[in-house]
DNA sequence: ACTCCAAAGCTGTAATACAGGTTGGCATTC
DNA sequence: GAATGCCAACCTGTATTACAGCTTTGGAGT
């Protein structure tokens, strides 16, 4: 499927198709070494600025890390891309809140399921004790957020597979960019005390292993935060 | 020279992060054009080579659209780098293919539930004629394959969500290298027949617009596809 | 108005230069 | 022999210049 990738007829294009080519082929493992740039240069037959180029383009994408005087190195997987391209078809109008809502809430439906049958003791107390902290920090909206969205990170670490932590990590430049929204529009202590309670609950039902509940709790949370977003006027 | 607060000091970082603001800030759309980079080495006082990078990474991540002699252009969302991130995950050993199923599986089963209730008539009728198509290319494993990525494709679209297009998009590179292992694995009449059927049976749930059925339709598709894939021996 | 073409503008690639960070090995010391 | 400190080689980050090839633009001619 690189293969139409690499196609544009460029030779960064096809310098990309073959860095990542040498990369399976010699097995990389995350943090194993890539060649310098200047011996890539010689091998593939391409100027320096080209090699940099198809660098750039894979560390964008999080494929390699690059750092200054260090050969680059194969990266772990990571979210940040795809959180970048998410905000972009966000702020280009081609995705709106809502759409991203509604695929969040598919997804950390299942992750709930999962994570109540196989979360470890060390998993289910990191997600109490972030809603804990999210309780504690009832007047400071920034810390509050951070723990909000460290929550939902930590229910999906503990579903044990890592495409959804990929995903939920996905959307979590655009909702910590909406969040604030949300939460103002949130003006009663009732309305915030709703919305702390729904985690608490989404924990409880974890620590018990009880998906159903679990389940439950999570598309109550998903019902709530959508009517703030909605109440704020967002599409 | 200013230093976003964005990612690590480099100037082709902050660079990035100077032309996505103005992408924003400008409000630019898909197909507008972004400005030369010489004039924005001059206005951002860089060099046109820390512009080229800076270009070259949003290229990869389909932010913008670079082409010999135009402008560079703002991009429409595309799964193509996702589908990139997806393929190194899995070549690396981070991500097995179990994994990518148990997520398609929850995907798609949302994505039937809306598209049976969403669909246009037109939508219906091209995930029909795609199974069709699948039935008309039993000998012929190559078209075969396309049919069926482009049948989960038009599913993703009619269910009005671009995110979900996104997801299963950002599958089907992965998706195409295993294909041909899944479909090895099916060795007699009965299991390709039973293959197709179950394409033709969720097709027939969406046209009907029975969401229950399609959801049940994708459900045997999906446990006879991942049956395949585990007979073949992976993971 | 319309067509066509040449000039101007733009991107793709190469080569060179140098500053500053990193690494590995060697010498020194305990 | 092990730990430490230091230096030279290597590597990346950025700037600059040059030129080929593609695209767009604006004007000349009809």
């Amino acid at each position: 499927m690189e293969q139409a990738a690499e196609q544009g007829g460029g030779l960064v294009s096809s310098t990309v198709g073959a860095i990542t080519r040498l990369i399976r082929e010699q097995d990389l493992m995350p943090g194993d070494r890539l060649p310098s740039e200047a011996t890539l240069a010689r091998d593939l037959q391409v100027s320096r600025t080209v090699v940099r180029e198809a660098f750039r383009s894979l560390a964008a994408m999080r494929i390699i890390e690059l750092s200054t005087g260090r050969r680059a190195t194969v990266a772990p997987i990571d979210h940040g891309a795809m959180s970048l391209i998410i905000e972009h078809g966000v702020h280009t109008d081609q995705i709106s809140i809502q759409q991203i809502y509604d695929v969040r809430r598919t997804i950390e439906t299942r992750i709930v399921t999962l994570a109540a049958l196989r979360r470890t003791e060390d998993e289910a107390r990191i997600i109490t004790d972030e809603a804990a902290a999210m309780r504690a920090s009832l007047t400071r909206p920034e810390v509050l957020m951070r723990h909000d969205l460290a929550f939902h990170m930590a229910l999906a670490r503990a579903s044990k597979n890592p495409v959804f932590g990929l995903i939920v990590g996905a959307f979590q430049g655009i909702t910590s960019q909406t969040w604030p929204i949300g939460w103002r529009s949130r003006t009663t202590t009732e309305a915030r005390e709703a919305m702390i309670v729904n985690h608490e609950r989404i924990a409880a039902a974890i620590a018990e292993g009880d998906p159903e509940r679990a389940v439950a709790a999570m598309a109550l949370h998903f019902d709530e935060s959508v009517r703030a977003l909605i109440s704020a006027g967002l599409t």
